[in-house]
DNA sequence: AACTACGCCAACCGCCTTTAA
DNA sequence: GTTAAAGGCGGTTGGCGTAGT
């Protein structure tokens, strides 16, 4: 068989937007006897329409428990970062939104969220600093972004958060290279060397796409001039995670963050050691993560100030750990590796309240 | 006022998975 | 185990409203 006819072939049923009349009978029939089979409802219903245009005008705007009207900041945080986990599951981010729709959802990522996560320098699909070389030359426009968010209202501390994390290893990057190529400095050109002579790694796959050749960034050279973190506004707003100022200091231990990216993901930042990851998921889980079941190693970001403080991969001692890595994370350069953990939740806690302070390390 | 372009979103389409006979 | 129906899902379309010219 060539697949499957539609179930609207059948001539004479009627498509396109429903009448409230449409609407009530359904609703009527539905209420009276449930749905039952879909494709002999609209018969008894006395509708004209195929039994899967039903099930789609009920499930989608007709059930009496969804919730219309404009998505709260809440709601959109949590599609962030529930989509930089599933992807376009919209089915699956749709079951942490009560009154939601997937089809709500999607819409709302397609013409709202995506354009926003574009705007603030993110790579929707990816949630990672985007890094075709429009970037570089839309820098000051993000550097303005950044001024202005704080006399905004902060709308997503998530988005926040990615879009501080992309501007600052941006910012960071450059002045590095600018460093670099302005002064010769030992540390600066080993930092560079440990970069692009060792074995191939993503580390070197995300330098060497910011190192194309690139008018801007040539001009910036050129002219000596070099960029500073100070340029980007502190976020008063985003506890325990401020990125301002902080220049090529050393990190300081009390930066390292331990983030939940959604109620299965925990997100641990650059700089956390495999023992605050595993003192993290002993001691703050509270039950909630029966078994951790996937590690992952990617390089989110590039930033150099962290890097000499960053932890060396073979100290993660997997027989020590509930962790279990599923890849080789020794590939990967550890100085600019981020890990997520991954975990089956104890979904019956009532007190799913995560925020950011309480997983502040 | 008339026309065009664009954004939004409900609804559709087609494919995949699950269920039931 | 096989098959077809039913349900589920994600991508896409098209109509409507609105802003811009």
């Amino acid at each position: 068989m060539m697949g499957r006819s539609p179930c609207c072939d059948e001539s004479g049923l009627k498509k396109g937007p429903w009448t409230p009349e449409e609407d009530q009978k359904l609703i009527d029939y539905i209420q009276r006897h449930g749905h039952g089979s879909w494709r002999a409802l609209p018969k008894l219903a006395g509708l004209n329409r195929c039994g899967k245009s039903c099930r789609l005008r009920w499930t989608n705007y007709l059930r009496p428990d969804i919730k219309r009207g404009k998505f709260s900041d809440e709601e959109e945080q949590l599609i962030i970062s529930l989509h930089s986990v599933l992807g376009n599951k919209w089915s699956q981010i749709a079951t942490h939104l009560p009154g939601r729709t997937d089809n709500e959802i999607k819409n709302y990522w397609n013409t709202h969220l995506k354009k926003k996560l574009l705007q603030m320098g993110i790579d929707p699909i990816t949630h990672r600093p985007r890094t075709d070389l429009n970037l570089l030359a839309n820098l000051p426009h993000l550097l303005a972004a950044a001024n202005i968010c704080n006399l905004m209202n902060p709308w997503d501390n998530a988005l926040r958060l990615q879009a501080d994390a992309a501007q600052v290893a941006k910012v960071q990057l450059l002045n590095n290279l600018l460093q670099v190529m302005s002064n010769g400095a030992q540390q600066n050109m080993d930092f560079v060397n440990h970069h692009l002579s060792s074995a191939p790694n993503r580390d070197n796959y995300l330098l060497n796409e910011y190192l194309e050749p690139n008018s801007q960034l040539g001009g910036l050279l050129s002219n000596g001039s070099s960029l500073s973190l100070g340029q980007l506004a502190p976020n008063p707003t985003q506890s325990g995670f401020d990125f301002s100022n902080r220049g090529t200091q050393q990190p300081n231990p009390a930066d390292y963050q331990v983030a939940v990216v959604s109620d299965s993901c925990y997100h641990f930042e650059e700089g956390s050691s495999s023992k605050m990851v595993n003192n993290y998921i002993n001691n703050h889980d509270n039950g909630m993560i029966n078994n951790i079941n996937h590690l992952s190693t990617s390089v989110d970001l590039i930033i150099p100030a962290l890097v000499s403080a960053s932890p060396d991969s073979s100290t993660i001692n997997q027989t020590e750990s509930k962790i279990k890595p599923t890849a080789d994370i020794s590939t990967y350069s550890s100085t600019s590796t981020t890990f997520e953990a991954w975990g089956d939740l104890n979904l019956d806690d009532e007190n799913n309240d995560y925020n950011w302070t309480d997983l502040v390390e």
